[in-house]
DNA sequence: TCGTTATTTTAGTTTATACTAAATCATTCA
DNA sequence: TGAATGATTTAGTATAAACTAAAATAACGA
């Protein structure tokens, strides 16, 4: 799964939020979650942990999760990359929007 | 849905690729898509809209949709604001991490 | 007004996702 | 080794998403 699609959940986002700032197990995080079963959390730490937004190492039979946050970074980039290299043009391309949505006379058609 | 939920699908960031640097009309960016159906493009494009990651505006019988470009700034701060007040400790946590991978003694709970 | 073109909307189907419950695996400690 | 604990995995189910096909809407020109 790619990372935006990771963090489309609202689920999965509070699973990062909850280890932002200190690790957690899946116990902990489950725990912070009482609406939800303790496969649930583990499923979608998985999914987390397979798109690269949250870490997983062993401590004894702990597992402790660990939100990478350098990941965002990455994300934001792939985001950019999709369309921002035209990022640059905004400011012009807002003014002739402006222009545009005045006379619309003419069918358009592909130049 | 959330504008990161609307760029979680292929489909709907190929369709905001396909009229970010020219409008185009629902009929032109369905032709781009020939895998698929008129009322699914359809579809997507309104999901698209409703999360403000395109505008349309009618021409004529057409439809003109256009990539708004600007939508993207509110979602990067969006994703920051979930997380990213502690971006700046990122260096300093990245060495911590390498840190306590090592040990790993004690099994770990809440302070 | 009527037919044509461009698009949206609705109804129904398929596919994917999130979940529960129960089984399984791994680690620690008696 | 065996019981207890912490977590994952599997199988099955419910819900949501994406799609198709067809009907509805809207604008234009004859």
């Amino acid at each position: 799964m790619t990372p935006v699609a990771a963090l489309a959940s609202p689920r999965r986002r509070e699973l990062v939020r909850l280890c932002w700032d200190e690790p957690r197990s899946a116990g902990e995080l489950h725990r912070a979650l009482p609406d939800v079963t303790f496969g649930a959390v583990s499923q979608q730490l998985k999914i987390l942990a397979e798109a690269g937004l949250v870490s997983c190492t062993r401590e004894g039979r702990h597992r402790i999760y660990r939100a990478q946050r350098a990941a965002l970074g990455p994300l934001r980039r792939w985001l950019e990359a999709q369309w921002d290299d035209a990022l640059y043009r905004l400011k012009l391309e807002a003014e002739l929007d402006e222009a545009r949505r005045g006379p619309a006379p003419a069918p358009r058609r592909k130049p």
